[in-house]
DNA sequence: TTATTATTGCAATTAATTTCACATTTGGGA
DNA sequence: TCCCAAATGTGAAATTAATTGCAATAATAA
């Protein structure tokens, strides 16, 4: 009985969720889908409706309890899970995600780095000693990594994305620009900065 | 005559660009619909219709020229402007685009750095000196910055942009993981890996 | 107690996007 | 020259997503 839930939604609860944590620590305990409308630039209705479909809870009349609500999108998003990263390609943008604060207060850390470059092998980054490609298969298994974080060149991206397969990550984030194939059961989300940059010049060049 | 592209289209067409850039290199001068669609695990109806969106340039039964193609994407994308980017917030974020290699294949360039930190001031990333937030009214006229980069705490972001605005950007690339007011005739695009990150987090969690 | 106001949940509608189906065009080979 | 295979372009259908409208519920104040 998996509800099946749209990614347009998906992309929004984390934004509610972020959302719900400020409005937590302000020690408000009962939020409205048109106050957290108001804060996102969403509709009311939009949220209403992206909640309603995991099951109803707020109160009609009254509004949503913060504290349970953000509890509920937690187990919706699996934040839970506590997921481990390793990020392969430690070069400008994989060191800047291995710095990255923000990911802790969704439940993930960084717990392995991997590079193919002597130089920076052995070097450490924010506490996290980096590690040959090559010892890959053992210290995934080894610290448990559950989801590895592409951050090397696009030619290099999908022998990477291969390897990490192979040593048994459950879930991978590319930010490489290039399409990756991976087995269907394994989650693939790509963040592909030139899409966000080519839009800006996009609307940028309308007038 | 403005012809209204969907937002998805034109999320599309910057890897219709990239993947014509590789064709190109690799000296091939016709393709089709179906083979950049294998490319890019798009449907060929998907990518001719996003393609039909802005006139009509395929020949039947033979396909698109590469190179045509390719530069008529570049301009309904606006990247002949040469954009001129100025970073905002120099830590470890803002230092990796400031390094970023991939914005010159697309025609950006980083001309300017800022950040409110006196123990970044004066110190240069990538040989571009490191400005005080103070600074930039008279700098990014100076330099002729078309953009602003935010990847400062969410917390100083709204600040940071209002600056941005009030010193001329034409438009705003906003890293920073909270939602900001902007006229309505600047552009904004968000880059949020939250909501990357989370949307991975549930599909691992879904069995 | 009763009216009023705030607010959710949901069905119906509308809008946007994708997929399908096929007529049309082009080049190449018999 | 004529037929066939390979492609595009596009209207129509199907699907997906967003918006609208409103009944139902809860708290509060008269």
């Amino acid at each position: 009985m998996k509800k099946i839930i749209s990614q347009a939604t998906i992309d929004r609860l984390p934004l509610y969720f972020r959302t719900l944590q400020l409005v937590e620590e302000e020690k408000t305990s009962i939020i409205s889908s048109d106050e957290l409308g108001k804060r996102l630039d969403i509709t009311p209705e939009q949220i209403r409706k992206d909640l309603a479909t995991f099951g109803q809870f707020g109160r009609k009349g009254i509004g949503y309890d913060v504290h349970e609500l953000k509890n509920k999108i937690s187990n919706i998003l699996g934040l839970h899970n506590k997921w481990r990263l390793a990020i392969v390609g430690v070069g400008h943008l994989g060191g800047a995600l291995a710095n990255y604060v923000n990911f802790a207060s969704l439940g993930f850390s960084v717990v392995a780095l991997f590079d193919k470059d002597k130089k920076i092998i052995g070097s450490e980054v924010n506490g996290i000693k980096v590690n040959a490609v090559s010892a890959m298969k053992k210290i995934i298994a080894k610290r448990a990594v559950d989801i590895g974080v592409i951050t090397v060149p696009a030619t290099e991206a999908q022998e990477v994305a291969d390897k990490l397969i192979k040593a048994g990550v459950k879930g991978i984030w590319n930010f490489a620009p290039v399409k990756l194939n991976v087995p269907s059961e394994i989650p693939l989300v790509n963040e592909d900065l030139s899409i966000g940059l080519s839009a800006l010049s996009y609307h940028m060049s309308q007038d």
